[in-house]
DNA sequence: CAGTGAGCGAGCTTCCGCTTGACTT
């Protein structure tokens, strides 16, 4: 008789029954298989919140054959992945699979590597109720507000809207930005920027950084002609060098945000198209005679780890590739953020021997693109620092010159206006040869190669060049940037933050136009009309007080319900006595779209 | 008598998070 063993993901239970052989059989439930129901509110405040768990439609023949296998089995192993909805999930698992007298074992799963597999399935444990129940408080909770907060807004709007913790507060800040924009006053600033020459070549330009010891501050064109002015027929003197030998660290490994991030950055993927090229890499992918093969890990992941195999495997592929220099003597530590729940490791390709060039006739143009994207972060995340010389030239002014002979330069040591002019030079590329992490700002464009030039040094300014400039607005939102500041905020998790673009979008309360988010008026309307009457709930710091909730009913301080309590009590209070404003007035404010 | 319209009731919309196909455009 064979034993059963139970996981999430298709693809993984292929991966996992390869590993275990034939004495086992392994089946997958894909995703959660219980639910509260989506027509009602399925829960009994009345009765301590009593949820009620239905079957979710279209996996009722999932169920029907995890019962079947278990029927089968000798032994039943239960291992969805080791967080906090794989807990849940492990326990309606196990409420319709277990039998009379078989034991049900809950194994965990951190990476899926032939030893790691292995060692699992030699420690298994029971169901964690403490994760099972903070699993619920977040369920309930996330299920109360949504679905009394929504009706107010088809009463009050329009049919079909919706609220919620998570994509009020994603509309909040978009709204809060536009109206960072809206509020910014452009200012007028001057730069002045001199080409100078010293004893040898090339000629360099300096930025003017200092004005009797005060930052450069030019307002307006009449300020700039003055300095300008004063500094066409003075003399220049190179008085200080500084070198800085700098280290430049690669990034971590992607996770799901930076991933999406960085598709959006290089490839100009939206995050949406992003995670079906990952999904079609991660599931398997012809590669002629080899079959089918997933090239990457689990694209939906929070932690920065990496497996002992994977590192290992990727020093070898460097040493190999570039040389002994371009490893570090100990491999790297990452690591994830506080609130990340390790169940998966970070994105990377499964096997060095598919290089991307290798196989690129086998993918489409986006999934090579990606593949080559994670790849090469991947590589490079393992590789060595990369050095970089950096080089400051400090030059002063020494006045007019007027009654100083050309054989004594330096005998006005009254010194206005500093000069400065950096560059650098890449001493070893390290990681670089094959990654830079690309940025949303604009870069500094102030790098210049400079000569090998002395300290004391006398300079000839060539050209004085002034130029205007304006202070810029904060930039509004793009796909790239709010799914990173909700990755910071802990608003939402991996399988989510393109779904909550897409939310956002399809209930017009954003719009984007040139890849930037912008509220709609609708999105302002309705935005205004909840944080006026439920800031707390609407606010980034709903979702953290409720984080650190759940922690505590994880480790046993505190009971789900009286958590679930404590926050929904004020909220529906709240809620009832709401004074909203009246409906005509609202959509007297929405005729005018 | 037929046609009109006021008034009433029923049914619909919704959350977040985990996973893939099975559908349609």
């Amino acid at each position: 008789m064979k034993s059963l063993v139970i996981v999430e993901s298709p693809a993984k239970a292929r991966t996992i029954s390869k590993i275990l052989g034939k004495d086992f059989t392994v089946k997958a439930s894909v995703g959660h298989i219980k639910d509260l129901p989506a027509k009602e509110m399925g829960i009994d405040i009345e009765n301590n919140f009593t949820p009620n768990y239905i079957v979710i439609p279209g996996k009722e023949k999932v169920i029907k054959e995890l019962k079947k296998a278990s029927n089968d089995a000798e032994e039943i192993y239960i291992a969805p992945d080791p967080d906090r909805e794989g807990e849940a999930i492990a326990w309606h698992i196990a409420d319709e699979v277990k039998g009379k007298t078989k034991k049900i074992y809950r194994i965990k799963f951190n990476e899926i590597t032939r030893s790691a597999v292995l060692e699992s399935m030699q420690n298994p444990g029971e169901i964690d109720m403490q994760k099972v129940d903070a699993q619920q408080a977040r369920r309930i909770l996330d299920r109360l507000v949504g679905y009394e907060l929504s009706p107010l807004l088809w009463r009050k709007v329009r049919r079909g809207l919706s609220a919620g913790r998570v994509q009020s507060v994603a509309v909040r800040l978009v709204v809060e930005r536009e109206r960072e924009v809206e509020a910014f006053k452009q200012e007028e600033y001057w730069s002045i920027n001199a080409e100078f020459e010293g004893s040898r070549k090339p000629q360099f330009w300096a930025k003017l950084f200092k004005f009797n010891e005060q930052k450069v501050d030019i307002k307006n064109a009449d300020g700039a002609n003055s300095v300008v002015e004063n500094l066409k027929n003075s003399r220049y003197l190179l008085t200080k060098i500084e070198r800085k030998k700098r280290r430049r660290m690669p990034s971590p490994p992607f996770i799901t945000s930076t991933l999406q991030q960085e598709a959006s950055r290089k490839l100009r993927f939206t995050a949406k198209k992003t995670m079906m090229m990952a999904q079609q890499l991660y599931e398997g992918i012809e590669l002629g005679e080899e079959g089918s093969v997933g090239l990457i890990t689990y694209m939906r992941t929070d932690s920065n780890r990496i497996a002992a195999e994977a590192q290992q495997a990727a020093r070898e592929f460097i040493e190999k590739a570039y040389g002994k220099a371009y490893i570090p003597e100990k491999p790297p530590f990452y690591k994830s953020k506080a609130s990340a729940q390790e169940a998966h490791e970070a994105i990377r390709p499964t096997y060095l021997n598919y290089s991307h060039e290798a196989i690129k006739h086998y993918l489409s143009k986006d999934q090579s693109s990606l593949y080559k994207l994670i790849w090469n972060r991947f590589i490079a995340s393992q590789m060595s620092p990369a050095e970089i010389e950096q080089t400051t030239f400090i030059i002063e002014d020494r006045g007019q010159g007027l009654g100083v002979s050309a054989q004594s330069p330096i005998s006005n040591p009254q010194s206005q206006y500093e000069f400065r002019a950096s560059g650098s030079v890449v001493k070893f590329q390290g990681f670089m040869v094959l990654y830079t992490e690309g940025t949303d700002e604009i870069l500094d464009e102030n790098e210049a190669l400079l000569p090998a030039l002395k300290e004391g040094e006398t300079l000839r300014l060539l050209h004085l060049e002034p130029k205007q400039h304006f202070t810029q607005p904060p930039p509004r939102y793009t796909e790239a940037t709010l799914v990173k500041t909700l990755e910071e905020k802990g608003i939402g998790r991996p399988s989510t933050y393109a779904a909550i673009l897409s939310t956002i979008q399809d209930r017009k309360y954003v719009h984007k136009t040139d890849g930037k988010f912008a509220p709609t008026e609708l999105g302002i309307v309705v935005n205004d009309m909840l944080v006026e009457r439920f800031a707390e709930l609407m606010d980034i710091g709903f979702t953290a007080g409720m984080e650190e909730n759940l922690d505590h009913i994880e480790d046993g301080k505190k009971k789900w319900v009286k958590v679930v309590r404590d926050f929904y009590g004020p909220f529906h209070e709240k809620l009832r006595n709401a004074k909203m404003p009246s409906l005509l007035k609202v959509k007297r404010r929405l005729q005018r779209l």
